[in-house]
DNA sequence: TCTGGGGTCCTAGGACCC
DNA sequence: TCTGGGGTCCTAGGACCC
């Protein structure tokens, strides 16, 4: 068997958790620059808020009902989910993290429980100890898994838990399951599935294996055997580190001047060689992008990237941000206007066991023992210490009109009581 | 006025090899 | 008219996820 803990409306959870008058309240939380809704509470979801949709069309309905609004406060999410997983450790063999709010937990060779109970109480006891609602579902595999949880979501009766896997219940569930709501079914294959009439996940299961293959490959027929509860998706329990890592923003105003654009490109780069050393990794390969508006279909539209291979693997800020930069300059127009950008490493690889190439401009050595002092120092002041000049004394521009304090991560913003 | 950010995997087709 | 038969590697783009 395989569990999956899914916090509930996950970001807006978080903001109740110090804010319980927003219990039964349509809550919602916005996206960078306050640009459109990223989490939705049940309330919110009612009166028709689609996710993604844009912050300034929902103004009239933000005012007629009364929804709380948040600027998104990452850290707070991030500290959240932390406290979850902790939680999961506690109670299984291994664990898969997923998502900021999802967890896989592996069940497999547990013996002697009562996976119902058991998903019951990992339910109640995250809520009591973080004050996040979760639903836990249970099933032979993960895709079945998914479907469990997303049925504690409906039913409240389940008390935020429910093991399914006999063969008459599953079929029963996946009967009234939605096609497009299966795991691994998007936004393309959808509505091709419907229009053949294949509207719920039964329907879909009922396909021959070979109809799966010819028309969606594959992935297609992972997601088939797993709705018959054979496991096709595989269980990871330690993270592998990235093969990509982006670095990417989109601005609150458009930026016409190199100079400007520069700044903000070597903050993204700076970002992403932190990001390889995080994981002990060094890249091979960088692209840049920068992009106009494209809802400003009247503006000269550009969408420039470039891909550049470096001399050597790195994970050196200096080496990154020089390369960024004079990338940026192959690509960039005048007269257009920036509204997002970013920075993309791939190639990537364990810095252990890498060899200093003999055309090496720089000793890659160096600037290693360089990197791990800044880190030191930023990790230590609890942002950047120490940054480069080329990466400007600005931030990123960006909009964050409702953010909630840094409850549980900054000294600064705690509540203060007056007595 | 105002529209997120970060990933993974798979496939088809081209370039190149013998 | 007719144009071998295999491989590999790389890349771009598509589809999916949160």
């Amino acid at each position: 068997m395989f569990a999956l803990a899914d916090c509930n409306n996950f970001f807006v959870s978080c903001e109740r958790v110090f804010r319980p008058d927003l219990e039964g309240r349509p809550v919602i939380v916005l996206s960078r620059n306050d640009g459109c809704a990223i989490a939705r509470s049940n309330e919110a979801k009612a009166l028709g808020i689609k996710m993604g949709e844009p912050y300034f069309k929902l103004r009239d309905t933000i005012e007629r009902n009364n929804i709380a609004v948040f600027s998104g406060n990452m850290a707070l999410y991030a500290d959240f989910s932390r406290r979850v997983r902790t939680i999961l450790r506690e109670v299984a063999p291994q664990i898969e993290v997923y998502s900021i709010d999802e967890a896989f937990l592996d069940m497999r060779g547990v013996e002697g429980v009562d996976f119902d109970t058991f998903a019951k109480s990992l339910s109640s006891r995250c809520r009591r100890l973080t004050g996040i609602p979760v639903s836990v579902g249970v099933a032979p595999t993960k895709t079945l898994a998914k479907i469990a949880a997303q049925l504690c979501k409906s039913y409240p009766k389940l008390r935020g838990g429910c093991y399914m896997h006999r063969q008459a219940d599953i079929e029963k569930v996946l009967r009234r399951f939605p096609i497009e709501d299966v795991w691994g079914i998007g936004r393309r294959s959808a509505p091709r599935l419907k229009a053949k009439g294949i509207t719920t996940a039964y329907d879909f299961r009922m396909l021959s294996e070979e109809w799966i293959m010819r028309r969606m490959g594959v992935v297609g027929l992972r997601t088939w055997r797993e709705l018959h509860g054979i496991p096709a998706i595989g269980f990871d329990s330690v993270a592998e580190p990235r093969q990509s890592i982006c670095n990417s923003r989109s601005f609150s105003s458009e930026i016409y001047n190199i100079a400007e654009l520069a700044e903000q490109v070597a903050k993204f780069a700076a970002m992403t060689a932190e990001k390889l050393r995080e994981q002990h990794s060094v890249c091979s390969r960088l692209t840049v992008f920068a992009a106009t508006n494209r809802f400003h279909t009247d503006d000269i539209q550009q969408c420039g990237h470039i891909t550049i291979p470096l001399l050597e693997p790195t994970d050196s800020t200096l080496t990154i941000v020089r390369a960024s930069r004079e990338a940026l300059t192959e690509i960039f127009v005048r007269g257009a206007g920036y509204k997002k950008a970013g920075v993309i490493a791939s190639e990537i690889i364990p810095r252990q066991g890498t060899h200093i190439s003999m055309f090496a401009a720089e000793s890659n050595e160096r600037h290693h023992r360089l990197m791990q002092a800044i880190d030191d120092i930023n990790r230590k002041s609890e942002g950047r210490g120490v940054m480069l000049a080329s990466e400007g004394h600005s931030d990123i521009k960006a909009l964050s009109r409702h953010r909630s304090p840094r409850y549980t991560t900054s000294w600064d913003e705690l509540p203060i009581v007056k007595l």
